[in-house]
DNA sequence: GCTTATGGTTCATTATTTGAACCTCAGCTT
DNA sequence: AAGCTGAGGTTCAAATAATGAACCATAAGC
């Protein structure tokens, strides 16, 4: 891997941790020697990507991403055209609604709305959603051409719980189900006692962007409460899509030629 | 300089333009080879930093700074805790005021408040502020250790309008008056026309991290207005201090401890 | 169909990255 | 207090990755 690559999954790491971190303990977090882990996060520093406290001489992610993050929102304003229509369908469905990207080969949870009741399901932003054990996951890659989904079948798939699909070829079928219905589902595949529905928010060629999805306790939620949230999910997902692209396009540089894939 | 170093600069450098951008620019403008630019730019878009429009084949910045600023503002929330105090400053001046963080050895503007009234002064978020010539640069060396504010004096200093005080004596006999007064003003420092007070949000051991500053028309301005507009980015700027190390430091490491300067 | 742009690729040369061993310091144990 | 431990940080020869001139492919303009 190039340096650059090491460096930034260096920050992925740091960025993935719930608290700052030593060196020692960073350059092992990342199978990295400590003296090269160290000009990492000099050279990540002197950018503004990472901080080192003064005191406690450990690392957490510096102002550097904050400032491009604004810039990026302010071009491509997902989360701004998004976050409205997650509000609503967080009030509607009374559950947490959570919306996904995709970004450096992952679908990372970018934003969270929380329902107005005490129980409910927790999700952070940024964590990582597995393909093969999200709603958000098997949503994204339903609408992916087949070679990525050969690609992401052919890596080891974690057995997150009892209930996680492992099986290449069940996952193929649960594809082919949210391919035709529009949305998927996600019976306790990373957690056990969750129950989602997921829709991808697609672009004008139709390739994934994100995904929409609802989390709710298997134990209050009926296979009628579930298809509701993925109809729910799946009319959200179109919205954030429409309302992106319609008003981006105005200040992109060619709509109609279409990627082949 | 370092490969990670290069590719960060590059990702700086793209950030600051106002469009996407070909191989061949980027390449010129970073000062690169185009083989080097473009191993840079695939690996940066592995990781999400950076887009490459499918049509046009030129480069953006990726969505990647999104989920870190995110995972930052959540641990560490700046711009949570600033913006209704900018908002304030804003309605109670009436004039545009902006809220600067210093990062990657530089101050640029993470956020702007405009006033409800057509002429103002427009300051665009991601821009950076050259020390010697805004008042929030101004601002911020004042409170900065004696041997920073050599180093920032002893690079060119760019005169941007004829009013623009180049001379480093001049500039720390501003720094005093700056520091003694606790605000800072910019009579057409950067821009002619335009008159600025600003005041440095300061961590506990006293560095400063950013400034809130007040831009308005030089034309409706009068002496007592910047001088009122500057206590108020003082105050501003203290509730700011206040409030994020307030909650902050709760779950901090050790805020007694000062470091030497 | 030629010219001149562009984006993208190759591979021998070159410069940078790497990491084992090292230092220093603070806190803990005996 | 001496000795130990593990932290952050540094060094420099050896190993590896970055570099860029020259290249190809393609598209637009003439």
């Amino acid at each position: 891997m190039s340096t650059i690559g090491k460096a930034l999954s260096l920050l992925d790491t740091l960025s993935r941790l719930d608290k700052e971190v030593g060196l020692t303990d960073i350059a092992r977090l990342c199978s990295l020697d400590k003296a090269t882990a160290r000009r990492f996060l000099v050279e990540l520093e002197k950018h503004g990507f990472v901080e080192q406290d003064a005191d406690s001489r450990r690392y957490r992610i510096g102002s550097a991403p904050v400032r491009l993050a604004r810039i990026r929102e302010a071009r491509y304003p997902f989360l701004r055209v998004a976050v409205p229509f997650i509000k609503t369908l967080a009030e509607s469905s009374a559950e947490t609604v959570h919306l996904s990207e995709f970004s450096g080969g992952r679908l990372s949870t970018i934003h969270v709305e929380d329902p107005p009741r005490a129980h409910r399901i927790i999700v952070d932003v940024g964590s990582i959603l597995p393909f093969h054990a999200t709603a958000s996951g098997l949503a994204f890659l339903a609408f992916c051409p087949a070679r990525e989904i050969d690609a992401a079948l052919q890596k080891p798939l974690e057995k997150f719980t009892d209930h996680t699909v492992v099986d290449p070829e069940l996952i193929r079928a649960l594809l082919d189900e949210t391919a035709a219905r529009g949305f998927s589902i996600s019976h306790q595949g990373l957690e056990a006692g969750v129950i989602s529905a997921a829709a991808p928010v697609r672009a004008p060629d139709g390739r994934p962007i994100g995904c929409v999805a609802v989390a709710a306790p298997l134990s209050r939620t009926t296979k009628t409460a579930i298809h509701d949230f993925g109809a729910q999910a799946i009319a959200a997902a179109n919205a954030i899509s429409e309302k992106y692209y319609g008003s981006e396009r105005l200040t992109g540089t060619s709509p109609k030629t279409r990627r082949r894939d």
